[in-house]
RNA sequence: GGGCCCAUAGCUCAGCAUGGAUAGAGUGUUGGACUUCUAAUCCAAUGGUCAAGGGAUCGAAGCCCUUUGGGCCCGCCA
């Protein structure tokens, strides 16, 4: 589809338009306007058309003239000027406006049709090799991971496969911050809470930790203040990193994680470097880039002797002057540090500046929390020496990269996982840190874009989830919370939904064997679950019912995966393969096969559309489009036991080509599709 | 007080970046289709002042401004 929208595009471009307009109007410059009209070649809505164009529209105002009247002496021109040969067979005006174009579909059909099954089906260049690396998870290693937590796994991956496929060179990330305050508090628990450290059975390291030690001794907490200070100091010992303390902390947050990631695996979600926030605070990176804030004057020793009197602050970085407008102003160009410094004298003249700026060196001269964010995201852009060595990680990853992890003073290979862009994944709620993380980013690195936040809302917990859970709530949906134990269990949720899509598979074939239930059934939970992340825009809440989420009907991934086993059914009762030359001219007796082609060949738009926005849901959606087009084709048009050996052949070879597309797009958001449900 | 995001059918959401043809899905409700390549499917009916008001435009769900309602963020916590 691709390929017949360049080609309109292009004959417009080289002489069409020209010479239209010569001929409405003699005395304006038609090639002028052939050069200059940023006009738009599309594809059509059903029933006019296959592609169409707006130039007509867009000439209206530059000739004086009536849209209708335009779009009628383009396609004239266009028949004209192109009678024979091309993939569009005419152009026809339409009375609104629109010029629209017809194609050739034998042809059409058999370079899209041929194309789906090879390997490099979809594959968009527009990334050009560039280095990208992708940060996501970074899940405190204190806990199960919850079903939050997915939306942000799933929306990681699908980008990182979004991008390779369109190809960037990716490399994924998840930060381990084993050295936090929540990784403190069950390191309280269990030293002087006394918590047994094996789970009960039935429960996961982390889910123990999660669910029990961490819940339990932040309650302690609130009825016991004293623990406070208890709190403090065992969070000093594991910065401090020699103490027992310390010791305990990696011995936990090791576990924890290994747990971690075996959910993550068993999502397909897997990654090439785990970076642990212990081995950043000991590299020296943070004093390296705190001296380079220093020389390029982006942070100030705060003197007014106000709230924040002795801390090194970053000025005015909450509120309106954290634009991206004002930006490009000062950090265009050598002139930038005057710039800066004349602005900022300008703001202090007002006066509740204060609260504006942000404390990333306390008085007592440790660095805060959005400190540490600054020298990991200039590492991950490379502008930082690397400090690190890389070592394999203990367990070997399924999916077949290899999985390393920082290592200090030990490695067992260079490793380069620096991007030239780098998107880091975390909800909406970091987007006022993360912006100052962005800004100072963008000064280090002229290319102002090339740390990017991609944020996205939060899962919370519909009311009769919440409920189910305990908490009694009259609003719509309930947010979840670590420290009060109101979460849904990532594990718990797949689980769930295997169950019941092994039973749905053994209603549907009773004499299958466990081995193929069990693959089935896990490619379908799985699916659903990962479809239900990206489903829908970043920016929309989700609220989590655990009833609804076990649908499989409808807009799910099992409606897919079910289209793609009908596909597989078909091949399978033909019992043979299509040949290799087919006669396409016979596909388009029924509209939904053109409909089923069209779907198919647009498979690359949608692969570059969704990588441009990064955004997964585009891709999730032509899955979806996909399965719809096939269902249709599938009711109305008979595959097999055809009088017509033709056309039986021609529409096997469709029905392989859909079977590879949609196997190739689910893939692309991580999906396996069986070929029996 | 400042900042970010959301508002489209009873419910959950596409469409908005790049304005253009009859605003689409799913779900719900009602009715229909399995002796046929799998009914985890399909068909039909039902359901919309695109939050409100204003502006620019030949033309707005989309762009600009204002207002309302909702969510989130704004600590020498992490």
């Amino acid at each position: 589809m691709k390929a017949l929208l360049e080609e309109i595009r292009q004959r417009l471009r080289h002489d069409v338009i020209q010479d239209a307009c010569a001929e409405l109007d003699g005395a304006s410059d038609g090639g002028h306007h052939a050069r200059t009209l940023p006009f738009d070649v599309s594809l059509s809505r059903p029933g006019f058309g296959d592609a169409s164009s707006n130039a007509a529209f867009l000439l209206a105002g530059r000739l004086k003239m009536s849209p209708s009247d335009i779009a009628r002496a383009i396609s004239a021109k266009y028949n004209e000027r192109n009678p024979l040969g091309g993939l569009v067979v005419r152009s026809v005006p339409h009375p609104s406006g629109h010029v629209n174009f017809e194609a050739d579909w034998a042809q059409l059909s058999e370079i899209i049709l041929s194309g789906a099954g090879l390997d490099t089906f979809g594959d968009s260049e527009i990334g050009g090799g560039t280095p990208v690396t992708v940060e996501h998870t970074s899940v405190n290693p204190n806990k199960a991971l919850h079903i939050g937590h997915v939306r942000n796994i799933i929306i990681g991956d699908t980008v990182s496969r979004i991008l390779r496929k369109s190809g960037h060179a990716v490399k994924v990330l998840n930060y381990v911050d084993d050295s936090g305050l929540q990784v403190a508090d069950v390191v309280v628990g269990f030293r002087h809470l006394g918590f047994s450290m094996d789970p009960p059975p039935g429960k996961t390291f982390a889910q123990y930790c999660g669910d029990e030690i961490y819940v339990k001794t932040t309650q302690r907490y609130d009825s016991d203040p004293s623990l406070e200070g208890l709190r403090r100091d065992t969070l000093r010992e594991i910065e401090d990193g020699s103490t027992e303390a310390a010791k305990l902390a990696g011995v936990i947050t090791r576990r924890v994680l290994a747990d971690q990631l075996q959910t993550c695996w068993r999502l397909s979600v897997y990654y090439d470097c785990l970076n642990f926030e212990s081995h950043i605070i000991r590299s020296g990176m943070w004093g390296a880039v705190f001296d380079k804030l220093k020389d390029m004057n982006l942070v100030d020793l705060d003197r007014s002797g106000g709230k924040n009197d002795g801390c090194w602050v970053i000025r005015d970085a909450h509120g309106a002057g954290a634009g991206r407008g004002e930006d490009t102003g000062i950090s265009d160009g050598s002139s930038g540090s005057s710039g800066s410094s004349n602005a900022r004298a300008i703001r202090k003249e007002s006066p509740p500046e204060e609260n504006r700026d942000k404390v990333i060196v306390r008085s007592n001269g440790t660095a805060t929390y959005i400190a540490k964010d600054i020298p990991y995201a200039a590492w991950k852009l490379g502008l930082v020496d690397d400090p690190f060595g890389y070592v394999r990680y203990d367990v070997e990853q399924p999916g077949g990269t290899t999985l390393w992890q920082t290592a200090l003073g030990r490695s067992d290979g260079a490793m380069n996982f620096a991007g030239e862009r780098v998107i880091t994944v975390i909800d909406s709620r970091q987007s006022g840190l993360q912006r100052i993380v962005s800004d100072l980013m963008g000064r280090f690195k002229s290319s102002g874009s090339a740390y990017v936040h991609l944020a996205y809302e939060s899962v919370t917990l519909s009311s009769d989830t919440a409920r189910a859970l305990g908490m009694e709530t009259d609003k719509r949906q309930a947010h979840m919370s670590g420290r009060r134990g109101l979460y849904v269990d990532a594990d718990s949720v797949y689980e769930e939904l295997r169950k019941k899509a092994a039973a749905e598979t053994l209603k549907r074939h009773p004499d299958m064997g466990d081995p193929d239930v069990a693959r089935i059934s896990r490619d379908i939970s799985v699916g659903t679950i990962r479809y239900e992340m990206i489903k829908q825009d970043l920016d929309k809440v989700i609220a989590f019912d655990m009833e609804r989420s076990l649908s499989l009907e409808g807009d799910t991934a099992s409606y897919i995966q079910y289209a793609g086993a009908r596909a597989s059914r078909i091949l399978e009762k033909a019992g043979r393969e299509p040949p290799d030359a087919v006669d396409f001219g016979l596909l388009g007796g029924e509209d939904a096969e053109v409909a089923l082609i069209r779907a198919i060949g647009s498979f690359e738009m949608a692969v570059e559309d969704a990588a441009r926005n990064l955004s997964p849901k585009v891709v999730a959606r032509y899955c979806h489009d996909l399965a719809v087009s096939f269902n249709a084709f599938y009711e109305r048009s008979r595959v097999l036991g055809l009088d017509d050996p033709g056309l039986e052949d021609a529409r096997l070879y469709l029905v392989r080509s859909f079977r590879f597309a949609v196997t190739r797009a689910l893939g692309l958001v991580g999906i396996s599709a069986p070929d029996v449900m």
